[in-house]
RNA sequence: UGGGGUGUCGCCAAGCGGUAAGGCACUGGAUUUUGAUUCCAGCAUACCUAGGUUCGAAUCCUAGCACCCCAGCCA
């Protein structure tokens, strides 16, 4: 189990900056934090990263981490992602010092931007939008100043008035910070700070403002107003922080936070941008932003992820600036070494196929005890009832084995878990050829012991036939088929929807599980043995429906090693 | 061809001038009524390349090379 307690603290060139920064005794001494989101999707792995780091570095230093919200653009912000977003931090295992939105300071922006104007700091421009990336230059070519770009700070504070009461029509006009059309640093060539959005229905300030305020100038003016010290955001923004640093500088702001940029979190198999998650669940493509396959948090939670395992995670990872693409098999260690841990065992028959056990009385039932965790007595035992007929997997019996093969074949042996060694007889076949049962016979003298002068190799799982609950069971696999759906597309020029993994879900309507299982409750943590991590699926069970979901495979040497 | 970044094992990642941590993966082997778990062992004469400084360089200097980001009234 990850206990937060034992986990040695998290080293990174970030909490290396704060070390520095403490012993140099900036900020007097105070550490704060911040998480950002755009209320603009649902949090997913990548966030968790973030969080991790923002929550973290609080905790370890005895200092503050701010949930805001950087709800600047009402286009496309909703109030189901303000509240899925919080959820989804405080299942992360975090409470946050303080709930803000960059719309709570809108007041106070705007009176800067006023004040940067009477600085002769920003000016209102007409160019609209084609016209304006005319006039920005290109990578290589400087920009050359707006028509605009000299008007008097009357005229400018008239005209901003008038965006802000709704004057103007959205496009038609934009507050832009005067700084340097010919600055190599593209963000600095004049960026735009408000523009006019007047029939915006803002979900925290509804239709009171007709103008709102651009990314660029609202974080570095939020983080101050929050007395942030440290901004932590990813590597994109390195090049905005000559701009983040203008405005503070330019407004003489009592306190200026340091930005600090990360590299963000890629994993393979799977997809990280918000405009492709939110394009899965739009298109429908996924079952929504909790559906078991997304790197979503909801997404995660609904398949059986633990807080624990995200966290170890995060914290495994790393925080470098470097360009990375974590493998899967990473994250899948994580929930195994969890799980493994908390996980109560169970017998599961996915695949059913009926055992006759000809020596066994048809009216015998026999109730076996059965260890709930085999490192763990401490968890306790449960009864599983032994009759005549059992259901195994048919991926335990096969006629013609590879070598190598420990389980059952016909004539052979095996043990069943928990119970006797049994002995196939008999293969009964329909017309097609195809298995349908086997007639076997267990010796009585097994129990708890391994027969005398054989050795018996395998163990299988099974479950009595008429005990069975009959319940769905829905296996995971990778989202995508390739590794770097972003690469593949544009290398071979499709979609990246084109990678989209045909098999990521298979439903098995038809498993057998023991008779335990029947009282599984939404928290509960199972592992079938020798098949996986299982939980019941939130969703469904929400609906009236019991679904369990396979939350990760159990490491399989034997599977490897046919490969 | 402008600016900003990054290059240490298959994948993450320590290292901060004193002679390459750790995790995942992988390969052996032991124990096992889960082909699980656990355990034990192995896994970079080498740090993008080439020069240079130094008793000593992944760490400093110089010149290259590769990759990522930026031309929204998105964040």
């Amino acid at each position: 189990m990850n206990d937060e307690t034992t986990t040695p603290r998290p080293t990174n060139f970030i909490r290396q900056i704060i070390d520095a920064d403490l012993a140099a005794g900036k900020n007097q001494g105070r550490v704060a934090t911040r998480f950002p989101p755009e209320p603009n999707g649902y949090l997913h792995i990548g966030h968790a990263k973030s969080i991790v780091l923002n929550f973290g570095i609080a905790q370890d230093y005895n200092g503050s981490c701010n949930l805001r919200f950087d709800d600047t653009n009402p286009a496309k912000e909703d109030i189901e992602y303000v509240e899925s977003i919080k959820q989804d931090v405080q299942w992360l295992g975090y409470q946050w010092t303080n709930l803000y939105y960059a719309s709570d300071y809108f007041d106070k922006l705007y009176d800067f931007a006023v004040q940067l104007i009477k600085l002769g700091k920003a000016y209102v421009c007409d160019l609209n939008s084609e016209q304006m990336r005319e006039l920005r230059g290109t990578l290589t070519q400087p920009g050359k100043d707006s028509p605009y770009r000299n008007r008097t700070v009357a005229e400018n504070l008239g005209l901003f008035d008038r965006m802000r009461t709704g004057e103007f029509a959205d496009g038609s006009r934009v507050l832009r910070a005067k700084i340097d059309m010919t600055s190599p640093n593209i963000n600095l060539r004049d960026p735009t700070i408000y523009r006019i959005k007047k029939d915006a229905d803002h979900h925290q300030t509804g239709k009171s403002w007709c103008i709102y305020p651009m990314y660029d100038y609202t974080h570095c003016l939020s983080d101050m107003l929050e007395g942030i010290t440290h901004s932590i955001c990813t590597l994109e923004f390195e090049d905005h922080r000559p701009l983040y640093d203008w405005v503070l500088d330019t407004l003489k702001t009592p306190c200026h936070p340091q930005q600090i940029e990360f590299s963000r979190l890629n994993l393979e198999y799977t997809v990280m941008s918000k405009r492709k998650l939110t394009e899965l669940v739009q298109k429908q493509l996924v079952d929504g932003w909790s559906d078991p396959r997304m790197p979503t948090i909801a997404g995660m939670r609904r398949r059986g992820f633990t807080p624990e395992s995200l966290r170890d995670f995060c914290n495994r990872i790393g925080v470098t600036k470097s360009d990375n693409v974590v493998e899967m098999s990473v994250l899948e260690d994580c929930i195994r070494t969890d799980l493994n841990e908390r996980a109560i065992r169970r017998m599961a028959v996915l695949n059913p196929l009926k055992v006759t056990l000809t020596n066994c009385p048809v009216d015998k039932i026999e109730y076996l005890d059965a260890a709930n965790h085999p490192q763990k007595p401490e968890l306790g035992n449960r009864q599983i009832p032994f009759t005549n007929e059992l259901y195994i997997d048919r991926n335990d019996f096969m006629e013609q084995p590879p070598k190598g093969f420990k389980r059952l074949i016909p004539g052979g042996e095996v043990r069943l878990r928990n119970a006797y060694v049994m002995r196939c007889d008999e293969v009964i076949k329909d017309a097609q050829g195809n298995v349908t049962e086997l007639r076997c016979s267990y010796d009585a003298a097994t129990l708890g012991v391994n027969p005398e002068g054989r050795k018996v190799g395998g163990v299988i799982h099974w479950v009595s036939a008429r005990h069975a609950v009959r319940t769905e069971v829905r296996l995971y696999d990778r989202l995508f088929n390739v590794p770097n759906p972003d690469a593949a597309s544009s290398k071979e020029n499709k979609e990246y929807t084109a990678f989209l993994n045909p098999g990521s879900l298979q439903p098995l309507t038809a498993c057998a599980l023991e008779p335990a299982l029947a009282e599984a409750t939404a928290t509960d943590r199972f592992q079938f043995e020798r098949e996986g991590y299982f939980c019941l699926d939130e969703k469904m069970l929400a609906l009236g429906k019991r679904v369990f979901n396979r939350t990760v495979t159990l490491r399989d040497t034997w599977a490897k090693a046919g490969k």
